[in-house]
DNA sequence: ATGGGGTTT
DNA sequence: AAACCCC
């Protein structure tokens, strides 16, 4: 393994891990790749008391749970985005609120779900971007967790009984290539080796995960891994105990914790992200443990150590599913600590929780919790929101129920599934306590603090949506939430809200017909993905190549063996329509097809193209014009500059901005960030970009000062108002005007659009910019396109696609030469989060 | 609080 | 539709 030095210890290479170690958090944190490997022999010391045979407490089941939480995830988002923020302390602003930092700022006093003006007390360099839009955490969040496809369509499709998106199945690549390539022979396809890892996933939130590794560890503890009494695992061991080499629940718990490491590795490697991890025997029990070492580190929980690990919390709400409510009648009870939680009686429990909760508390105060990894899947809704501080006219109710739709709408097409009802919350302003403070002790005013109405999407208005008729949707679904609104709020008399939430759900896979007409849509739908741009590159390639049906089956090799490939977070289940299915339809309908038209294409030469293409065309253009419209709104404009920065750098100096640290880390740097700076002079497991490494050990952090971009603060824009209500600091207001970092922030909240009470991002894209950059560029000034391009075919695609592979032709002069599968496979989760879109 | 998301009652 | 819960 790459185990790094253990430069702690060096009489003691065979029990390098962490249970003996002594040492705090800040000094011995692990590298991105594992901690230290612990290899322990048998004939060792001690291992832990009560282990083995004799342990005291019977219930284990053999499960092993990982559970994984990304570091200070926001935060490590943007740091991706713009690597110069890795350097300094950064907070993530909503509103009034830092929600995540930095562990740069943790450091300097920041903590999580600050106020602004906290923060900037502690912390007066703070740098803050604004984190309301939540598109980029939730596409990294779904390339983490990949997709679990479950429809006999994409089986049918893809030939895969399961298929499984990247992160798990890279690890389980990894995790079988050295032991199983002999052993196993060549028999075992990629697709044995998926089957095998049956690991389901649950999130929870962006940036947790749960994973039942119980199975995995199963077929590795028959294989060679226990081999003579030695014993390995990684990262740490909560309370330093050792784990016993004869215990099987030790075993197979060590054998999790090597699972979670490499599944950690992987992270890191594919997306860039660092993350912690828990392995326990059930996810109460990961859950907890996990944050025993942070950031970037994990630790293997023994059952010995569990009273330890329990008795250590100082309240019962720290007990995942132990929330206000129940704190405030565990309060009543006279029960505010864990102590006092487990020796209540469960009958005392029962009289204020009823028994099913009492027996669950009861349990969880105990570490026990049976319940199981349900498998996340596709959410279940999708949801747009926004807070304001005031919003008390019809009018402007409309306006904000519109601005949510043009964002939540994008969303629902890509999700590919029609939303059979739609929901509409409110939150009144109350004069009464926040939630917050209401947990202390007044518990009945703060309950009714949301209120919601629903009603059924019209098929029609689902229709569109998938279609990605946004225009044609947004009236009659705008009517339908102004009904539900006047359900919630009687306007003839004076109303105050102070949020709005437009939810769709009730989400249900479109029918067959639905799916064959989104197919084709599906395969070029997006312009910022590496392998797209492949796929596109193959198709307009060529004249002779040119028969529809001949690229379409390409098109279908390389998605059905790039499925792990996704573009713009959507899921890879949604693949599932068969080709074939959508060729018919494009043959049935060219005759009528040829009739439409398409805005500004010239007649003539669409006339000239196969039938089939054609018909993509057609039902490419008005998904293409709305995505369009809402990554202009969005994401470019207000980022304009940083993105167009940003993009100058090649991709190893991505990597290098998200693992290695320039000189200026101090000596106070945190044991992540030292770690991950050892990272380049030792022995790393990287294949395919091996030579980027190189390259980037040669030339760290090539692109400081890149970015200069003088800005204001947010503070200046949506929050002069909530700044009334709070306290006021317009020196931190000036101190924010010093800082040349913002420069999203600061572009996005300009000056000019302060006054527009708390939403100013789709004010900032008018739509007439749509009509501006047409999706159909008709014009000839792209230069000179590479000679195997065909310029009439070129002229078809969408801008944003063109303006991709324009740009991939000038980092690149030879026009044909792609990266390989492989290596697009490789870098794709971190490229996509620095194209433009 | 904020901007999401979930399940149970 | 609200009340819980989670991040
Ligand atoms: N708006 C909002 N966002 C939240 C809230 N709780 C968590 N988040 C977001 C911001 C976090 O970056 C992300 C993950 O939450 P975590 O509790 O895991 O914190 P984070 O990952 O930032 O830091 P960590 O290193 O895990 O301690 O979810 C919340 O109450 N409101
Ligand atoms: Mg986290």
């Amino acid at each position: 393994m790459d185990v790094e030095s253990d430069d702690r210890d060096p009489g003691r290479a065979l029990c390098s891990g962490q249970w003996d170690s002594d040492l705090s958090d800040e000094d011995d944190g692990q590298s991105w790749r594992c901690d230290v490997t612990g290899l322990r022999d048998v004939t060792d010391t001690a291992p832990a008391q009560g282990s083995s045979a004799h342990r005291q407490c019977p219930l284990s089941d053999g499960s092993v749970i990982v559970h994984f939480d990304l570091d200070c995830f926001y935060a490590q988002v943007e740091m991706l985005r713009n690597p110069e923020l890795r350097n300094v302390p950064l907070g993530v602003q909503q509103k009034y609120l830092v929600v995540t930092c930095n562990y740069v700022a943790r450091r300097m006093g920041v903590n999580k779900l600050m106020t602004v003006t906290a923060a900037r007390e502690r912390c007066p360099r703070l740098v803050l971007v604004s984190g309301e839009d939540l598109t980029h955490y939730r596409e990294m969040s779904d390339q983490v967790t990949g997709e679990q496809p479950k429809s006999l369509e994409i089986m049918a499709c893809t030939g895969f009984e399961t298929t499984r998106a990247f992160p798990m199945e890279e690890a389980l690549g990894f995790i079988h290539q050295p032991t199983t390539n002999k052993q196993t022979q060549g028999n075992s396809t990629n697709n044995e080796l998926l089957r095998r890892f049956s690991g389901a996933v649950e999130r929870l939130g962006f940036d947790e995960n749960f994973i039942d590794v119980s199975d995995t560890v199963r077929t590795w503890t028959t294989e060679k891994f226990t081999s003579e009494g030695m014993l390995s695992f990684e990262g740490h061991v909560y309370d330093h105990k050792a784990p016993d080499p004869l215990d099987p629940v030790h075993i197979r718990l060590a054998l999790g914790s090597k699972i979670a490491a490499m599944m950690r590795e992987q992270l890191h490697r594919q997306l860039g992200l660092t993350s912690c991890a828990g392995i326990a025997e059930n996810k109460l029990l990961a859950k907890l443990v996990c944050s025993a070492h942070k950031p970037n580190q994990q630790t293997l929980l023994l059952p010995e150590s569990v009273d330890k690990l329990l008795t250590s919390l100082e309240r019962p709400s720290q007990l995942p599913g132990i929330g206000q409510s129940t704190s405030m009648k565990l309060k009543r009870l006279g029960v505010n600590s864990m102590d006092t939680l487990r020796a209540c009686p469960l009958e005392k429990l029962e009289s204020e929780l009823g028994s099913e909760q009492a027996n669950t508390i009861k349990n969880l105060s105990r570490g026990v919790d049976p319940s199981p990894i349900n498998p996340s899947g596709l959410p279940q809704s999708l949801s747009d929101e926004d807070s304001f501080k005031n919003c008390s006219s019809e009018e402007a109710a409309k306006q904000k129920m519109e601005e949510l739709l043009k964002k939540v709408l994008p969303r629902l097409h890509k999700d590919g599934r029609l939303p059979g009802t739609v929901r509409v919350t409110i939150r009144r302003a109350f004069s009464g306590k926040s939630q917050r403070d209401a947990a202390g002790l007044n518990d009945t005013m703060h309950c009714l603090r949301r209120e919601s109405r629903q009603c059924p999407v019209p098929t029609a208005a689902q229709r569109q949506v998938q279609q990605g008729d946004f225009l044609q949707a947004t009236r009659p679904l705008l009517v339908i939430l102004m009904k539900l609104f006047h359900k919630l709020v009687d306007v003839t008399k004076p109303f105050h809200l102070t949020l709005i939430n437009v939810c769709f759900c009730k989400l249900t896979r479109p029918s067959n017909k639905d799916i064959t007409e989104r197919s084709i849509d599906d395969l070029l739908a997006s312009s910022s993905h590496l392998s797209q741009s492949k796929m596109l590159k193959r198709f307009i390639s060529g004249n002779d190549d040119f028969e529809g049906r001949r690229t379409f089956e390409e098109l279908k090799s390389l998605s059905t063996k790039d499925s792990v490939s996704n573009v713009e977070g959507q899921p890879t289940r949604k693949r599932q329509r068969t080709m074939h299915d959508a060729l018919k339809r494009a043959e049935c309908q060219a005759t009528s097809s040829s009739q439409a038209t398409v805005q500004n294409v010239d007649r003539e030469v669409f006339l000239q193209l196969p039938v089939d293409i054609q018909e993509e065309i057609l039902a490419n253009c008005p998904r293409e014009q709305a995505c369009l419209l809402s990554t202009l709104v969005s994401s470019t404009e207000p980022h304009s500059v940083h993105q167009v920065e940003v993009e100058k750098q090649k991709f190893s100096d991505r990597l290098t901005g998200c693992t290695a640290l320039p000189e200026c880390l101090t000596t106070e740097a945190p044991c992540m960030e030292q770690e991950v700076r050892q990272e380049p002079v030792s022995p790393i497991k990287i294949v395919l970009e091996e030579d980027r490494f190189l390259t980037k050990h040669n030339s760290p952090c090539t692109s400081t000062s890149e970015i200069v971009t003088t800005t204001i603060s947010p503070l200046h824009g949506d929050f002069t108002e909530w700044q009334d209500e709070e306290p006021d600091n317009r020196l931190t207001d000036l101190d924010a005007t010093k800082n040349t970092h913002i420069s999203r922030s600061g572009t996005r909240f300009s000056s000019d659009e302060r006054n527009a009470d708390f939403d100013l991002r789709t004010s900032t894209t008018p739509n007439t910019l749509l009509d501006q950059k047409s999706d159909f560029t008709c014009s000839s000034d792209h230069g000179s396109l590479p000679n195997d391009v065909d310029p009439q075919v070129f002229r078809f695609l969408p801008a944003a696609i063109q303006n991709e592979l324009l740009a991939s032709w000038r980092a690149t002069p030879h026009v044909c030469e792609t990266p390989s599968l492989k290596a697009a496979k490789q870098s794709q989760g971190i490229e996509r989060y620095f194209k433009k879109k």
